[in-house]
DNA sequence: TTTTTTCCATACACTTGTGTACAGGTGGGC
DNA sequence: GCCCACCTGTACACAAGTGTATGGAAAAAA
């Protein structure tokens, strides 16, 4: 039984030929399919086989690209951490004119949740699962957890009388947002995360002078 | 292969004889073991067959006791929400005198995590992870959110002047609690919060009189 | 064009897990 | 002491998944 393969609908085309011969995949393919997986049901349904019923081939490919599956997986999650290390390391130094609205910013992205947004966050949800029971998943996402606090305590130190109080208020919304990423109504916890934020920001702390 | 099966050293021996006849088992040492899987390894880790080699008997055991694993998991679940409902409706209208100390004891409950707690907050997130593909698992959740919620907001409310402030202050607290219930290393994160607990109940907010 | 490299299909052996049918042992009530 | 309800062992059929070996097509290089 030749099963007819659907073809790559690859945004570029790097064979712009009429578009009927067969796409041949890449490992970055079979990597965005896994994390379709993981998005989707975690990382204990990130299998070969189902994985190649997505992509239209067997599962000889995939032993070409990968020597088994935890290959796989241990490919997925240096992806994310080197995605995700580069990301914040490229936002770290950039600071908008308004301490206010350079939060709010930062906030807002990381309660963001349409989108591509809202699959990095099953990702990244799925992941902390992960790490319960692997030690070096979770040592990889307390390095990330650790980059991410840091940001929250330089912009909250902006515009927050006291060091300490800054550092305070950091890793209070910090887990406040990851907790928001699992609990309660998607709408009605950001709002509200955000509602007191404004809360602090016009009252009972000092802004600081930019 | 007459496999020499371990006694149930159950807490109280139904029948104090000498001590070497085979424990029969019953439903819910079968739920105690997929707990015990799930807080271990998640929902996907719980395996009839598994269970059967941990309890030292085999799987005739268990299909005497439940229908089949989709049967298993339903009892485990409603198990839970049953004891999780009872236990929140239990301390829902004791209120010690000083608002402080009982606002504090409820969080420190909520964010114990030693011993049989610990096993309960790895269950839970368990549970939140399998809630995100399944929505009545989701909605159930939901449900046991919003309880614990109406607890916070009713001891924030004791405290704090102005009810929409102490809402606020309650969801932020709670969705703090849950994240760090899986971010950050746990002494740093609870103690945090509790920090800035600290500081709110001496600083900048008015306290009710009892 | 020929050759080589790259990529995928097929077939096989193996493991782990589910569910069912049935046989048999054990203990408490009579 | 016997019997029946309760509980467990065994055996079978089946499904899904992993990993390996190998052949062959298609693209790229020569």
């Amino acid at each position: 039984m030749t099963q007819t393969r659907k073809v790559k609908q690859a945004s570029q085309d790097k064979a712009p030929t009429k578009g009927k011969e067969l796409a041949r995949l890449t490992r970055d393919d079979w990597l965005d399919a896994a994390f379709q997986a993981v998005v989707e049901g975690g990382f204990d349904k990130v299998r070969v086989l189902t994985l190649a019923q997505t992509l239209g081939v067997t599962r000889g490919s995939f032993y070409w690209h990968f020597t088994d599956h935890a290959d796989l997986i241990a490919a997925l999650l240096s992806r994310w951490v080197a995605s995700e290390l580069a990301l914040y390391d490229s936002v770290f130094d950039v600071d908008s004119l308004d301490p206010v609205a350079d939060l709010e910013q930062v906030l807002d992205a990381a309660m963001a949740h349409a989108g591509p947004e809202m699959e990095k966050m099953r990702f990244e949800l799925a992941l902390r699962g992960l790490g319960r029971r692997d030690p070096a998943v979770s040592h990889m996402l307390q390095e990330v957890d650790q980059k991410r606090l840091a940001l929250f305590e330089k912009k909250f130190k902006r515009l927050v009388f006291g060091d300490k109080e800054a550092s305070e208020l950091a890793a209070l919304f910090y887990l406040a947002i990851v907790g928001s990423h699992q609990a309660l109504s998607r709408p009605t916890s950001s709002s509200r995360v955000k509602e007191y934020l404004r809360g602090i920001i016009a009252g009972h702390l000092i802004h600081r002078l930019p």
